[in-house]
DNA sequence: AATGAAATATACTCCCT
DNA sequence: AGGGAGTATATTTCATT
């Protein structure tokens, strides 16, 4: 499906405020609220718009620390180590890469105690290299449309 | 500010599903719309949410390839970088961290031609290394209360 | 695919507890 | 801090173009 110059004014809403209204949308956009009714949901069961989700601070939360944490699993150990990462409620990201290691997680934490007896869980399943994070440079940058394409 | 169970309900749904009215959460919750409102905008006033963001389908606007980039800079070359990764569309997230590496962001690109030019456009800032994502393990996974704390 | 209108649902403001 | 009432606004459905 093409995404009209319309749909990526909606998107670019949606992105920066997914609470705003079809209404307010409609303003922004010069359609009525049905309108933007109609092309939101088309554009959820296409796929094209997968979730809403609201943006939490860590800190808030009694994460006071995040990382980002690499592993490269022992032999056979691959399998069982997806499994276990679904479980960990610290772990907010986690993909598998090309390279030396075959993982990476993005994970938050209470504090470094927290992180010692999470890395301490993952020693079983292989080799894991971890970063602490200082800041954020650029956080959740909404997607736009390409030049070409 | 302690987040109490109720406030922890509220944000469950909201990670879950940003664009639930009021109206509903209070459903869930046991709370009338204009407390639930109050809730809401209270936290959103403290910090606690930081925004409301549709999640979208990289793949659905024209990006095929996510990858996880690293970056070790070169002296002196950490500060013009910083300036340079906020006007980079492709960076969808960008952290600077401990380690060998200073900094680590996450990318989309069209193709692989469209990752060469991004990888070319680092080289005079720091030395790379470029991880190719496979699949996502867990994605956006909520932020739960933690059993201690 | 969008509009306008009617019915329903929700949100907002204010007052009360 | 939350409930309830009243008003304004938003959503949904449907007929029409």
């Amino acid at each position: 499906m093409k995404i009209d110059s319309i749909n990526w004014q909606i998107l670019g809403l949606l992105q920066s405020n997914a609470r705003m209204t079809n209404a307010e949308i409609g303003r922004n956009v010069g359609l009525s609220s049905p309108a933007v009714a109609e092309r939101i949901k088309k554009m959820e069961d296409l796929g094209i718009i997968n979730g809403y989700r609201a943006e939490l601070d860590f800190g808030s939360m009694g994460y006071q620390l995040k990382a980002i944490i690499t592993l490269r699993a022992f032999m056979g150990k691959l399998k069982p180590f997806l499994q276990k990462v679904v479980q960990l409620d610290e772990v907010l990201n986690c993909y598998r890469i090309t390279g030396n290691e075959n993982i990476i997680m993005e994970v938050v934490l209470a504090d470094q105690y927290h992180l010692e007896e999470f890395i301490d869980q993952l020693i079983t399943y292989g080799e894991t290299r971890t970063h602490i994070v200082l800041s954020n440079v650029v956080e959740n940058s909404p997607i736009r449309r390409k030049i070409k394409g």
